[in-house]
Parts: C-alpha cells; sequence; structure tokens
DNA sequence: CTATCTGTTCTGAC
DNA sequence: TGTCAGAACAGATA
C-alpha cells in the first residue's frame, strides 16, 4: 500500500503508541510471512521508531529489530483496551475489527494491548534481525536518497538522470536510486513539473529537473501533511485513512486540476496517469 | 464468467 | 550487466 508518506504517518504512529512497550509474546499465523526467531524479541522493549524510504524498522532493547514492510496492501493496527480499531476502511475485506481473517502477525504487549499486521495479499513482511546488520539491508547501497534529505539535491538528481535512458518515471520509483517515490507520488510529481513520464530521463534540462526536485517534495509533504493516502486499504495506526487521495492531481484521476482529460498507459507495468496538454 | 485492475519488489530468462 | 515479463497473492471492478 504506502509510499514515503504513508509509512512515516505509521511510524510516528509506532514510536508514539509502541515506545517502552514489553513484547510478551507473538503469535504467527503465516509462517512465510515472518522471517527469523520469535524468540529473539519476548520480553524485549520497544524503544524507537525508525523508517527507510518504505521500510519501517521497530528497534528494540535488546539488541534486535523488527523491520517490517507493507509492500501493497499491509496495515499495522494498534489496539488496546480504550481505542477501537476499526476506521473508514474503504476496502470491504479489512472492515472487521482485528484479529481478522487477514491478520497474519500479532504482537501482544505486557500490558495488553496489541499490534496486528494485516495484509490480505500477503506480499508484506516482518523481519527479526540484529540492529547492527539492518544496514546490509537498508543500507545507502540499497537505497538512495530521500525527498527532503540533504543527498536529495539537483547536482544528484542530474547525475543519475543523466546516466538513464530509461523513462523519467521508472527513474523516480527506482529505490536503489530515490528512497520512498512509488506510483502515486511519481505520477503526480511529474504532473506537477510539466514533464511526460514517458520522457528519458537523460532527455531532462536543468531547469526540469531543478522543476522535478521541487514537485516531488512538494507531493510528499502534503502526503505527510493529509496523513497519507487512502484510495484502497491505507491506514493509520489506528485504523484512520488517510487524506491524500482527496487532492491527487492525475493519479486515478479522469480529469485534472484544469479539466483536461487524464491518459492512461502503462510505464514498467505500473498504471500512469498524465496530461498531454500540462506535461511535454 | 472472463479479463483486467491494484499504493511493491524480487527473480529468472534473455 | 541491463532490461523485462512474470511471480508472489487475493480481491474489486467492468
Amino acid at each position: 500500500m504506502p509510499e514515503l508518506p504513508e509509512v512515516e504517518t505509521i511510524r510516528q504512529g509506532i514510536k508514539q503508541k509502541l515506545k517502552d512497550k514489553k513484547i510478551k509474546s507473538v503469535e504467527v499465523k503465516v509462517p512465510k510471512l515472518f522471517i527469523g526467531s520469535v524468540n529473539d524479541i519476548i520480553g524485549a522493549k520497544i524503544v524507537d521508531a525508525k523508517r527507510v524510504a518504505k521500510i519501517l524498522e521497530i528497534v528494540l532493547d535488546n539488541g534486535h529489530s523488527i523491520l517490517i514492510h507493507l509492500k501493497m496492501t499491509g496495515q499495522l493496527i494498534y489496539k488496546d483496551d480504550y481505542s477501537q480499531a476499526v476506521g473508514g476502511h474503504s476496502q470491504k475485506v479489512y472492515d472487521a475489527d482485528p484479529p481478522h481473517a487477514y491478520t497474519h502477525i500479532i504482537y501482544q504487549f505486557s500490558d495488553g494491548s496489541h499490534l496486528y499486521f494485516n495484509d490480505f495479499r500477503k506480499f508484506g513482511w516482518n523481519m527479526i534481525i540484529e540492529s547492527s546488520k539492518v544496514k546490509e539491508i537498508l543500507g545507502p547501497d540499497k537505497f538512495g536518497p530521500e525527498p527532503g534529505q540533504s543527498g536529495f539535491s539537483e547536482g544528484y538528481l542530474k547525475n543519475i538522470f543523466a546516466k538513464s535512458g530509461k523513462a523519467i518515471k521508472l527513474v523516480l520509483m527506482d529505490q536503489q536510486k530515490i528512497g520512498g517515490v512509488g506510483n502515486i507520488y511519481a505520477n503526480d510529481a511529474l504532473y506537477w513539473a510539466g514533464i511526460l513520464p514517458t520522457r528519458s530521463a537523460k532527455t531532462l534540462s536543468d531547469v526540469e529537473i531543478s522543476k522535478l526536485k521541487t514537485t516531488i517534495e512538494k507531493v510528499i509533504n502534503l502526503g505527510l501533511k493529509y496523513g497519507g493516502s487512502s484510495e484502497n486499504t491505507y491506514v493509520n495506526i489506528e485504523g484512520k485513512k488517510g487524506h491524500y487521495m482527496e487532492v491527487t492531481a492525475v493519479y486515478q484521476k479522469n480529469k485534472d486540476p484544469k479539466g483536461h482529460i487524464v491518459k492512461r498507459i502503462k510505464i514498467g507495468g505500473r498504471g500512469t496517469f498524465y496530461c498531454d496538454i500540462c506535461q511535454k
């Protein structure tokens, strides 16, 4: 489900809700989605929540971390005695209060609260790993700089674009080159920058690269402000929907903000939305 | 009923 | 080594 803003919204929720909680037990209903040993985290306390691109790291006080990738349709829902986790999920399969048929992993804390990992398509995963080894999976050789970070500079973009003859949209979504940008935000950023998603990355002018850098950061920040998107299954840790979809420019729209017809094609097998009047 | 769609990313074939 | 279709999965939609 999520791209950078969605995962970041969840990270903030985890940090706020789960800090200092002690893991009492873990129930793994679908072993395939859980990598590592439950025994490594039982009794450990949660001290921090971090994020690299679209992957969450829950840091424990015993030298281990839980890495979580939600892929297309994963959810993390926190529930305690005082909160009911059902938000207005638009996806019918998630209407029930967890745990339900699509709850695959349940973390129970010593105060009786729970964290539920739901994923009806089972693409996502949880991984227990030594915190010192996290960089082997999430290191800078695996994930490029993220919008908002200092490494995400005009010079850097110029460099990676010049080396790629691929469609600019594919480069934006390449996690090794740029961290955290997925389909929704790539479509919107290109729209606001007035650049066709099919353009070869190396044909972008300096002015276009500068503009694109700005619009990528703009849509990511807008996503953060609106608490993520919620077209299908996205909900934050309390089960509430985000609102970014209310302000997307072209993603899954018929008309752009100016009333032009939005064209729809496929790039790299992904739905691609653009306006051939506004984007050149 | 059939075909095609879905916010991700990994693998295997060439 | 780069690129690309297909895979992993399950449902919604037309």
